[in-house]
DNA sequence: CTGAAAGCGCTTACAG
DNA sequence: CTGAAAGCGCTTACAG
């Protein structure tokens, strides 16, 4: 076990209040005698014990702000238990959770809800950003009122923030493509990409992705269209009926985003009104309610997760830590991008 | 936040002290006291405080013991690093961890490092048990004597233990079979499966997923054999050029255990003696150094990984919870199939 | 069988 | 600017 605050204060000759000031950069201690217990504290290797501190601040605790677009949103219903779980876990060690959730992607409701989680005094904040200029200044604000920001989900481009826990999008674009790679076997497939909004990065991204693998390792995959479907599943279907009609030759079609079930709905009708053998396959993302049956179907032929609830636990966690004892969370961690087939899910035989 | 041990002490009427004596069945307690201070307890939710437990038993600190054949197996170094990973994480609460690596599967040497640990007075014990009666004997006395004992990566049939981390074989099994599956289009697939030995639990396991998964969903896939080749690259290789001689008409090989880089240097010497275009495609598991050139190279068309760092932090986690304040794990903690396809490792574009 | 005291490692007012 | 004291929630000897 290592060092105490007490045996530093001794081998300094001051008291304990006094190293704590040096150690916590409290106002009201000669800079002598800081450096010297900073330079003792260095050289004996001190670090400063959790539970002892967990303890000492138990009067004044952490509180963490969470904002995210999170209702009606089913993907982020699985965020929210890892957010829960984090709460649960770190409730014993002081931490209290204040969260504001909003329906879709606001910027108006996004920047008030933050500045409530401020008025409340949160000692830090996890959320997942719009990526607006108004956000970003806002998060400059808070970079400067020395408030640490965690990213979750969806990061902002060059804004700044303590760390971003989520998905690699480009990576994951790559493994769908890697995917119906694997299915083709060396014969041509043409592709229709079905992605969210043309305007969100991560889908954007994933199409990126998705065509630098192609490029590099696939030739014989051709991608005939991007169409958007706004995350809607009417629009989705629509879509796809229409791509279905003017190409009869699809073999595959990748989603980058949401609208799952409807463009499933499109495929299952085409594939029975025809009474075609050969199946349209699919590639999607996530692992929520409204795709669970089409991968229980076949409908889809695998989905690729993002380790959901990772990304609300992570950033808790992460932020805890820095608060408490300053320890900094990687820039960067990148969920896993887990492709899900039907028997990831099958009970029957099992 | 909960009440505390004295708020409890207030409401009896007692003191702290027969508080603690009661909550923590220590002896020297009025019957009577007991039961009136446990049912205040329950009826006001009390639950101990960990950052306070954690400070006041540091006189008397906990330690685990694991035991493991670790010693040049590159799949259990991942678990060890899940391991250190849990020790630095837990030694600010009290943690100590000792460790005894054994090289291969010695029933003798476990036996004998477990009692070493044993003798070191270690609070609890995580090990990946050999399946045999003197172990299993083993882990009855420790349960008698109530030495909480978590399986990891193996689990013990029938044997008393607290909890079981580690993978779901006849799942991944299946989910190897799946994966072909996506891969034939419902062409014919005469595969090869290659297993380590029959005598053990979880290779068994995995080829009865597999056989299920086929028998439920892909009549197109049959097995011209199942071999072992002892965990070996040499005999596997030996075994695989010659399974290749017999049946060149061979599509897919999967391979439930190690052995892995052998199998893929026959095929590709296979491939390059025939001049052949058609591929002997490869599923396997896991992610050691030994197999990733393969994955790189595209001789391998998909691995299942199965979380080795979390089968080794997890333990150790839940052991310490259940030491800590008798937290019961789940008896099962399945750690997720991870299907790794090339572009999971792929950096040239990205 | 029970209570009062001291201590774990840290922080927080309060004196000086 | 610095130290001594009290306290966070719990446990551990020690008296009685």
């Amino acid at each position: 076990m290592g060092l105490s605050i007490r045996q530093i204060a001794d081998l300094a000759g001051v008291s304990r209040g006094t190293v704590d000031r040096a150690l916590n950069n409290r106002p009201g201690i000669n800079p002598q005698v800081k450096a010297k217990i900073l330079a003792l504290a260095a050289e004996t290797g001190f670090r400063t014990n959790r539970a002892g501190k967990i303890l000492g601040i138990r009067k004044t605790p952490l509180t963490i702000g969470i904002q995210m677009p999170s209702i009606g949103n089913e993907f982020f219903r699985e965020v929210r238990c890892g957010i829960d779980r984090a709460a649960a876990e770190l409730a014993d060690y002081g931490l209290t959770l204040s969260i504001r959730e909003m329906k879709g992607f606001s910027v108006g409701t996004q920047i008030t809800q933050i500045r409530s989680l401020l008025a409340e005094g949160v000692n830090g904040l996890a959320l997942a950003p719009v990526d607006h200029p108004d956000v970003i200044a806002l998060l400059e604000d808070l970079a400067a009122a020395r408030i640490p920001v965690m990213t979750m989900n969806t990061d902002i481009a060059g804004g700044p923030r303590l760390g971003y826990v989520g998905n690699d999008y480009t990576r994951s674009g790559a493994i769908a493509a890697g995917i119906l790679g694997l299915m083709t076997d060396g014969r041509p497939l043409r592709t229709l990409i079905v992605t969210g909004s043309k305007q969100v990065l991560g889908h954007n991204q994933r199409i990126s992705g998705f065509c630098q693998a192609i490029r590099q390792r696939y030739p014989q995959i051709s991608i005939l269209d991007i169409l958007e479907n706004q995350d809607d599943d009417r629009r989705s279907g629509q879509i796809v009926r229409e791509a279905l009609a003017r190409w009869p030759e699809i073999d595959a079609i990748y989603l980058t985003a949401a609208g799952v079930a409807g463009a499933c709905q499109a495929c299952q009708e085409f594939a029975g009104g025809r009474q075609i053998e050969r199946q349209v396959r699919i590639v999607c993302n996530d692992q929520t309610p409204g795709i669970m049956p089409y991968l229980l179907d076949g409908t889809i032929a695998a989905s690729i997760g993002q380790e959901p609830f990772r990304q609300g636990y992570e950033p808790v966690r992460l932020l805890f830590e820095y608060l408490l004892d300053g320890t900094l969370p990687p820039p960067l961690t990148l969920t896993r991008n887990e492709i899900m087939i039907y028997e990831h899910f099958f009970k029957e035989a099992l």
